[in-house]
DNA sequence: ATTGCTGCAAAACGTTTGCACCTAT
DNA sequence: ATAGGTGCAAACGTTTTGCAGCAAT
């Protein structure tokens, strides 16, 4: 277990619920976490059987809808039919420009939204739970941008 | 050809490319343009099917990507890993908020972002193409909620 | 003892592709 | 004549599901 503070979270969340308590979702966490960027779950369930993992397909997707639930991923969506997920654990939350030839990712905090979605959400009959929003544009270096697409 | 505006859009278009002119691309340019919502490449196929139409599943699939490149439709991702398009042809721009118990929905105009996209995307060095900004919420009167997706 | 979880393989889903034939240029 | 488009079916990549056995409660 690398990510004690995390599993604490994990298991609180899991105890809250009819879920159990199992190795393979503090392995799948653990794993989730060690990931530095956005990684859809194939790419992740790929990677721990590298790492001679016995978790299954399965449990991995199971697992990170559990992770989402709990706070300790984010789900995104950059436009390409694909879940990707990225640890919020101790991390502020932030905005995504993707870059539509090379597929590059820029981070971004952006204050002029500050609690819109919220006020629209009240105003529209909602209750907030989410937003995403992202920018889609390409680099003007051609230098830095691969022009491939990083799956 | 019921849509003799879009469809002068579409002609030019399809000049100004290597693109032919055949009857299918404004069949299915009919059929996106007469959608009234959001719909996926095969709720349109389907549709265009039970109206006895010829087209392929391949041509709307194709022709509908080049509907949003003459700017006649836009593609839209509401998190569920399926791409969405609705018609853009004379609709002012707007964003939108689903509600994850039902499905439903809303589109909003934004004031708040004016061109924060644009600024942003120059910034950090990108020349910008696009933006999405979805709100995820839950309606709040159960009556309005019908609790099931709308797929 | 019970009920939820696991691994596996198969199925499902939306989408793309290969190919032979066709048609707009 | 020739490049590009079409329809069909098969393939693709991601995600979900059914099920028998297993393990946490």
């Amino acid at each position: 277990m690398r990510h004690k503070q995390a599993a604490e979270i994990l298991r609180e969340f899991l105890k809250k619920g009819k879920n159990r308590i199992t190795p393979e979702r503090f392995e799948v966490m653990d794993s989730a976490l060690d990931y530095d960027g956005h990684f859809g779950a194939d790419d992740l369930y790929v990677i721990m059987k590298n790492q001679k993992s016995r978790v299954s397909r399965a449990t991995v997707y199971k697992t990170l809808e559990l992770l989402v639930q709990c706070d300790l991923l984010s789900k995104r969506n950059f436009g390409d039919n694909m879940t990707r997920y990225e640890s919020s654990f101790k991390r502020q939350s932030h905005d995504h420009l993707i870059c539509m030839d090379c597929g590059r990712i820029v981070e971004f905090t952006n204050t002029s939204l500050e609690n819109i979605p919220q006020e629209l959400s009240k105003n529209l009959g909602f209750n907030f739970e989410n937003y995403s929003f992202n920018i889609f544009a390409r680099c003007r270096n051609i230098k830095t941008c691969k022009y491939y697409r990083n799956k």
